[in-house]
DNA sequence: CGCCTATTTGAGCGTCGTCAATCCAGGTGG
DNA sequence: CCACCTGGATTGACGACGCTCAAATAGGCG
């Protein structure tokens, strides 16, 4: 099911591909096969086997790991460039994640063994997912040195200074509640945790909307 | 400051070597540099610049976050086989752990170039690399998991169970500080979690040795 | 315009962290 | 080989931060 119309077609936008020659990106299009997600829809959940890897070309998605009991944690957003799933080369693995779209997407899926290809045969390959695999654990690392020495208001308040800004404005680019889960923190606590930065004059947000009154006491805030 | 006395020496026992020629390692030996560290040492702090990857052949490490507030985070325990620091590869990156010697070690250091190289030239190393970075990708999920859907005393349950066991004995293998900052707890949190355990019935511990004597009941906590 | 879901607000509670003192073990030196 | 000693581990008391449950409000999508 190769879907491309031509065969690098919005490849060469993507950051992960960027210096990668078209040739090598019409080979890997000739491989690899491309699917669309409607928004809600779910790419994989946790528990089921691994058959692909995943790189996303358009749209938002989020992992998560899910809970009968309470809200589900999210583990990260992805954004397009962002590849997935290199456990795919882990024998008989499943997946410890769900993965689902927030927005339609578009995204590139390889197989164990078309990843295989793809190393030997595209110069940097190798080197661009272990880039990525690497940064996601960083962020991994990230999150976990947050929950461990930071308040809940810390906490928001990193999250607020990392969005980009254009002048002192920025915005929650997904739903309050998941950014909170994000974060490892209940919705209830995120909103308290807002109001106060609210109340200390630091910020001020309407909806999705934030204006960053005093950038430095914020950071000042974070540590 | 090549010491090694053999070109492969004492690498063809290391899983992560397992399947590479001997001529390719040969070849790795030759371009990287091997490093001994005493117990206690630090291989480098957070915050310094990152020069190498490194590749544990023999010992034990941990990568941590230190803090001047309260106790260090530790992020993961390292055994022979591990290969961390990949983040060599992203241009002008600092370490966000530090990496300290638990027990006298040996490592193989790689620069960013001679990691390209590697990548190019010994079939596999790459895969390896991808497969080991993902493992710790996924054991970091694991642990963000634990962090937020389970209390202390299911932590402290699923830590003991992951333990290597002869018959129904196991081991805390690091001082009980340093699992309990590993598990998100403190070492007084650490102990109470512990004790109720043992008063359950479930285990009995003296030091650092543990007896299970109810292995479904410690996997029903879990979960 | 109306329903449905997200978010906010309130009240109360529990788990875990903090501080401090005591206990214990392992390593060291006599 | 034994006693000392130092740092790790345990225990106790207490408080706070964030979670839970419940209800009200706001907001977005059809």
């Amino acid at each position: 099911m190769n879907s491309f119309t031509e065969p690098e077609d919005g490849l060469t936008e993507i950051a992960f591909f960027d210096g990668i020659s078209r040739t090598h990106l019409a080979w890997l299009t000739s491989v690899s096969s491309s699917q669309h997600l409607r928004r809600g829809e779910i790419l994989f959940a946790k528990g089921e086997p691994v058959s692909h890897m995943y790189i996303l070309l358009t749209g938002q998605m989020k992992l998560a790991i899910p809970s009968e009991r309470t809200q589900e944690r999210v583990i990260d957003f992805l954004k397009p460039g962002d590849a997935f799933g290199e456990c795919v080369l882990l024998p008989g693995h499943r997946w410890i994640t769900s993965a689902c779209a927030l927005t339609p997407s578009r995204l590139l899926s390889l197989s164990a063994q078309d990843l295989g290809e793809a190393i030997d045969r595209i110069p940097g390959f190798a080197l661009r997912l272990i880039s990525n695999t690497s940064r996601r654990c960083e962020g991994l690392i990230g999150d976990v040195e947050s929950a461990s020495f930071r308040s809940a208001a810390q906490r928001v308040a990193e999250y607020v200074l990392r969005q980009p800004r254009t002048g002192n404005q920025a915005r929650f680019a997904f739903h309050k509640r998941a950014i909170a889960s994000k974060l490892g923190l209940q919705p209830e606590t995120f909103s308290r945790s807002l109001k106060k930065l609210v109340s200390d004059g630091l910020i001020s947000v309407q909806g999705s909307r934030i204006t960053i009154h005093d950038e430095d006491a914020l950071q000042a805030i974070v540590d």
